[in-house]
DNA sequence: TTATTATAGCTATTTTTTTCACAAAATGTT
DNA sequence: AACATTTTGTGAAAAAAATAGCTATAATAA
């Protein structure tokens, strides 16, 4: 049971694992082998049990994993087991779908603020918050103990928000906007490119197929 | 210069270079080496080689690269030389969020329809687009020649709206659901988990810190 | 009790990906 | 023209990740 640098693909497995455990409890499904997790994951068991061997032994050999039991677990090292503050920086499009994206509440990642600059969004509500001038920042971020900012703007304003964000004390920066963010080493930082991921596609439809 | 089996992790770099290479140009940068790249991109330089290895020799060397050059190269090799037709069914927050983002339009990517159930959505704009009732799929698959699919249904009617997709012809599917779905193996899948993100921070804000 | 079966946990192996480091090529300089 | 400088392209080494297969253990059946 080294714990030293947990591959990332692994911490996003786990991610997927853990949605597809709490499936099964609805379900009322009560053990689980690593055969089956493969199965609903679209991994292979050998995977699965690599990856719950970094975190210790959750399994009875010849019988498989306790439902809920795993899952707990997993919650747990996921860091789920209690509520993250977020702050959302951009109400376009994509900042507003993801204010009102139902996954998140349901992860235990509350969203307690809103931002932007353009005086026609201030003031709108998106579900039960209400989008506030980008001025506010800091002292959001102070009074409502946030960890975690979504970067939603353009790219041409990522890197000052994120300063900002930084700066007052946000201690991960979930970042959507199609630029490379500058963090201190000590913020955790993750960049989501949702064109990417249609290029991959395209790549694929295009190249040797 | 193998060619086959380029890795994933290469694709989506060509693609975020390719991005950094249209910055250049807008900017009027005429040559860039493969350590600006780097710099821009957050890699190394050596990585950024390597990718472009794959597919030919595009740079002089002691010189770099010529930006516009290098850029037709990978918007070539991504297959963004021209327009693909895509839909998007489910139009939630999250498929409202996607087909009014401007980013895939800019890339080559045309949304030409979208679905939904819900008669309350059906009937509303998305920007010039007009959701449509979900009975219409494999009449808009075909008659508009949609090559992609966007998942942004919930769950549980995932794999059958896929399911009817594919039958219909369509060659590529971008997943947004928290759900494994089966495709024949000539069909490109790819899965978006917005969560997945969030809970890759969470664990490493829990985990070691 | 003793086999039999199923399956976790672990170790070894293989494969894949990244990094390193240097020869080759182009340009600029003396 | 010779030399210095820059930077690519690439083979080799290293690191990381995935896979395979073996061993131990629990449950169950004989």
């Amino acid at each position: 049971m080294k714990v030293f640098k947990i591959p990332e693909a692994t911490v996003m497995r786990l991610s997927v694992y853990s949605r597809y455990l709490n499936q099964l409890a609805r379900e009322g499904v009560e053990t689980v082998s690593s055969g089956d997790i493969a199965k609903g994951t679209g991994v292979s068991s050998a995977q699965v049990r690599k990856d719950l061997a970094y975190f210790g032994e959750f399994g009875t050999r010849g019988v498989g994993y306790k439902v809920d039991e795993l899952y707990n677990h997993l919650i747990k090292i996921l860091g789920l087991d209690r509520e993250w503050n977020v702050i959302i920086v951009g109400a376009g499009k994509l900042g507003s779908a993801l204010a009102l994206y139902q996954g998140f509440a349901e992860r235990g990642f509350k969203i307690v603020t809103v931002l932007d600059v353009d005086p026609d969004i201030i003031g709108t509500k998106l579900g039960n918050i209400e989008v506030e001038p980008l001025e506010l920042l800091e002292e959001r971020v102070r009074e409502q103990n946030i960890t975690i900012g979504v970067i939603a703007v353009p790219a041409s304003a990522a890197q000052e928000v994120t300063d900002r964000l930084v700066k007052t004390g946000v201690k991960a920066i979930l970042n959507f906007s199609p630029r490379v963010l500058k963090v201190p080493r000590e913020v955790v930082l993750r960049n989501v490119d949702l064109s990417v991921n249609l290029e991959v596609l395209s790549f694929n439809l295009a190249f040797n197929r």
